[in-house]
DNA sequence: TGTAATAGACTGACTGGTCAGTTTGGTCTG
DNA sequence: CAGACCAAACTGACCAGTCAGTCTATTACA
């Protein structure tokens, strides 16, 4: 059933390669499968082949990544006998690492977040991208609050916010508007989150 | 020299609105022209008559509405002998008010944040606009900083990351992907910016 | 007052180019 | 030879922008 040495594997990945810096560079709408063609160094036929069409391709690129990121995370976050207030700092060191690594991707994503608007299936995948993360951060705060570490209003409210304290950062760094130095903003951001909170620390 | 009466006013007006309803529907690289004529009621040449093109058209609806929230903030912000804390107050109420009008434009702003990365000129257009946003969330909380009303690390960092809050809550809530409401979000970013800014209330 | 001239506002068919996706015809390997 | 894998030419829909011309209201002038 594999006659061949299977080559789809690293297909795959050269063309995941092509397609994010075409992507990176021209975005979406504005780069043609003939680019990602070129720059892969395969045929039209290749990259149909192995992908439906260019939507699934661009879809594709997220999928790996952004699960993969809410993996690492759940596993630290699952476990069971730390504190919130460790939880939270464990994900804010999270994000302020393997953001870094995505920042290319940034650009990109914005992208996606529009398609999110037009495009229904595109809106059912990130709803389910997304809804993960919500969660674990919700779920964090909520223990947060019951242990007394944290204080807030609205545990969900302020999961959301927090949360969407991050993509806006993702946001600004995509686009590249202010290129502030990262551990600067992620400093700040850390402060205004963990104060924000009321958490007291040692 | 001025044979007519002017109609050139409220025809914009009738464009502009005609765009908003399409852009926001379809998004920007999927409205054709053809569609902003169809639902102005208005032909092609009309629509080339007002505007050089699609960007240009595109772009407008964003300068008028920018910028007018510009001059409010600053005219609340100017307010010489107010306090940081009631100057930051003020700028929080407007954002809960004035940006819960504008939800119709955030996702179509989104994808202006998009168009940014690959083009020069809506590039240089949004430095401009959200510049002077920028400073002026700066100088508040420098001023905050100096008479001991807010604690930071980096005040440039830590506007950066405040503004930058607002406009994650603004792609949230522009994907629609979580509708949560208005008041409890702005609640909870309300609470974490002050509380994480170290701001005492009486 | 009638009429020619002019400017501003507008129409809509048309064009030139683009691009996602298809087709066809291979090649290489087991 | 069978089927996985790939090359490249091709198709057809689609769309931003153009342009030649129309319509209307005002003005200039006799």
């Amino acid at each position: 059933m594999t006659p061949k040495a299977d080559v789809s594997a690293e297909r795959k990945q050269q063309i995941f390669q092509a397609a994010l810096a075409c992507f990176g560079r021209k975005g979406y709408h504005l780069t043609t499968m003939d680019d990602i063609v070129q720059e892969s160094g395969l045929s039209k036929g290749a990259l149909y082949w192995y992908f439906k069409g260019k939507k699934e391709l661009f879809l594709s690129l997220f999928q790996e990544v952004i699960e993969q990121l809410g993996e690492t995370w759940q596993s630290i976050t699952v476990n069971q006998d730390a504190s919130a207030t460790d939880k939270l700092l464990a994900t804010i060191a999270l994000f302020r690492n393997e953001l870094r690594e995505m920042v290319p991707l940034f650009g990109v994503m914005m992208e996606a977040w529009a398609l999110t608007r037009h495009d229904e299936e595109v809106e059912n995948l990130f709803r389910g991208f997304y809804q993960p993360y919500l969660q674990m951060m919700t779920q964090i705060i909520k223990e947060g609050v019951a242990s007394g570490e944290f204080h807030t209003g609205s545990t969900t409210a302020m999961a959301l916010v927090v949360m969407t304290l991050y993509d806006g950062i993702a946001l600004a760094i995509g686009t590249g508007l202010w290129q502030s130095d990262w551990d600067e903003i992620m400093d700040a951001a850390e402060e205004l989150v963990l104060r924000g909170l009321g958490v007291t620390r040692d």
